[in-house]
DNA sequence: ATGCAAAATGACTATTGAGTCAATTATATT
DNA sequence: AATATAATTGACTCAATAGTCATTTTGCAT
């Protein structure tokens, strides 16, 4: 028994192969931040984790699926807690942006080499697999930006919305580019509030009539395209799903200890955020959440997406 | 006798030579931009202009030479248009941004795959003469921002240069990508007159104390120390000086035909511009500027730089 | 027409690196 | 301890491609 009241079970028997999966992952995309997709071999990445080409091969059928799982693996922890934000219906949309973007530049700090390897972007163009992970999460940055614009300006902000959103996902780019290289430090908190206000600036320059678009919907059909095949913000992965859940759940209750069950929650999140969660931890912290029979069930049902990966 | 009253000399007998040259120069600019770098074959460029693999080797020693001279042929003309915007004195400031931003964007259309390749970026990173050649690509590019903040707003943008560079540029690149890639189709001007107008909104924005810069000085030492090395935007090339002095005795002297003289040097500007420019026009414009005697010997001297090409 | 030099050719070499697989080693089970 | 099963290895194949060079073709002068 431990301080929280739980035994603690051994991790399951896949633990060990998870690990080595990850291990892989982490090394890959540190050689591939530093030296490139192409220019890094298999040969290589084998060598940094002190495996065999072979066992390589075991673990990823090829050097495409090898990169295709680093980008499903980062961009998940990266975009996760985005989204989580996004649930929160108490936190006015302009301080949930700007939460949102010291999140998205806390993340930076923790995957800079993956931040870094994506900046390059010379990941083995042409080829279709890859490009549709780049098109989907493309889709996903412009379907939340498409979000926050309309619910902090609503509908009238319409017509400039395109300009708006490239000119900010363009402007998030470049200090992203400033940390990753690490030319600039700066408070996560203090860039995203800066993006915001930049954004807010060019928005009224918009609506005052004093600056007109460029951009229009004819333009950007292909962009719509995209952004609704991927179903983006709303919901795209079961994992996401189930955290929609039970904050709906949460926020639909309003139990006395609501709040405390946010913050555990959050723990969740904070915890799934490193690259090397520690599965006690969770499994702890949904065994709190668990108590509370009204939300066992979905509690459980995001315990089993979370602990399944 | 034609309608200048030149003799039309033959093109000199490296004129086939050169032609060739710039042939293999645009083809291998387009397979670049659409398959990248490290997946185009010396062999697939070879074929794409009708040639063997031996005769594209007597023209570029190797792949990067290859690579190195597309650099330096476009971003000379690309480049150059920007600069000699920039020797007008006549024009205020703003105007003279937005100016300078409208001739990007054309340029941009006349080269796009040039700037599809560049934009890539795919370039055979980790090689030294590539990444030295992209490092003074970018002092370039801000050190012409930073004279032209500070032409705008005089020192008390001091303070904000950094952030308000980065921003603007990361904005331009993003209007440049949408042109490149055809997803957008949009006057140059009015993309020239729009960037100037978010940056000037920005702009405002900290000059009014609303907005507080992230980046600094300190930070930013590795870019003063390229622009610095570089010379930068001041004089960077023979053929810059070259434009630079004719200008300065053009408006030095302010002659009576001062107005067409500079229609002439303008039209010139123009013609170096294509990718294709008729030598003859450009003998035939000279011709007519040495008609002066004042400027006779800049604008022999700038023709010599010009033609020796 | 003849001979010569320059230009062009493409078969060839050498290297790199993705992906395979038979053989070996480690681990688990009885 | 013996056996079975799973994991690991690295030598090997095979394809791609940068760069070379002996041979052929072309163009030009006499």
């Amino acid at each position: 028994m431990n301080v929280l009241g739980l035994d603690i079970k051994p991790i399951n028997v896949r633990g060990a192969d998870m690990n080595k999966r990850e291990v892989i992952l982490e090394t890959a995309v540190e050689l591939f931040a530093e030296k490139g997709y192409s220019h890094t071999s298999m040969q290589e990445i084998a060598e940094g984790v002190g495996i065999s080409k072979g066992s390589l091969y075991s673990f990823f059928t090829s050097k495409e699926d090898l990169i295709i799982s680093i980008y499903e693996h980062y961009q998940q922890l990266v975009f996760e807690r985005v989204f989580i934000i996004g649930l929160d219906g108490d936190l006015p949309p302009r301080e949930k942006l700007e939460k949102q973007f010291e999140v998205q530049f806390e993340g930076i700090l923790h995957y800079k080499a993956y931040m870094k390897m994506h900046l390059r972007g010379e990941t083995g163009t042409n080829n279709k697999k890859i490009s549709a992970m780049e098109h989907r999460m493309r889709g996903r940055l412009f379907s939340w930006l498409q979000n926050s614009l309309l619910e902090l300006y609503g509908e009238e902000i319409t017509a400039y919305k395109w300009d708006l959103m490239f000119m900010t996902q363009s402007i998030y780019r470049t200090y992203m580019m400033l940390l990753v290289t690490g030319q600039a430090e700066a408070k996560p908190a203090a860039i995203g509030k800066h993006i915001v206000r930049q954004l807010e600036v060019m928005a009224n320059d918009f609506l005052n009539g004093n600056s007109q678009p460029i951009l229009n919907d004819e333009m950007m059909q292909d962009f719509i395209v995209d952004m609704d095949r991927e179903g983006a913000f709303v919901s795209f992965e079961k994992r996401e799903q189930a955290w929609k859940t039970l904050y709906n759940k949460l926020n639909k209750l309003d139990l006395p200890q609501s709040s405390s069950l946010k913050e555990i929650a959050n723990r969740i999140s904070e915890e799934t955020k490193k690259s090397r969660p520690e599965k006690v931890v969770l499994k702890g912290l949904f065994a709190l959440l668990k108590e509370n029979d009204e939300i066992a069930n979905e509690s459980k049902a995001l315990e089993d997406e979370i602990l399944s990966v």
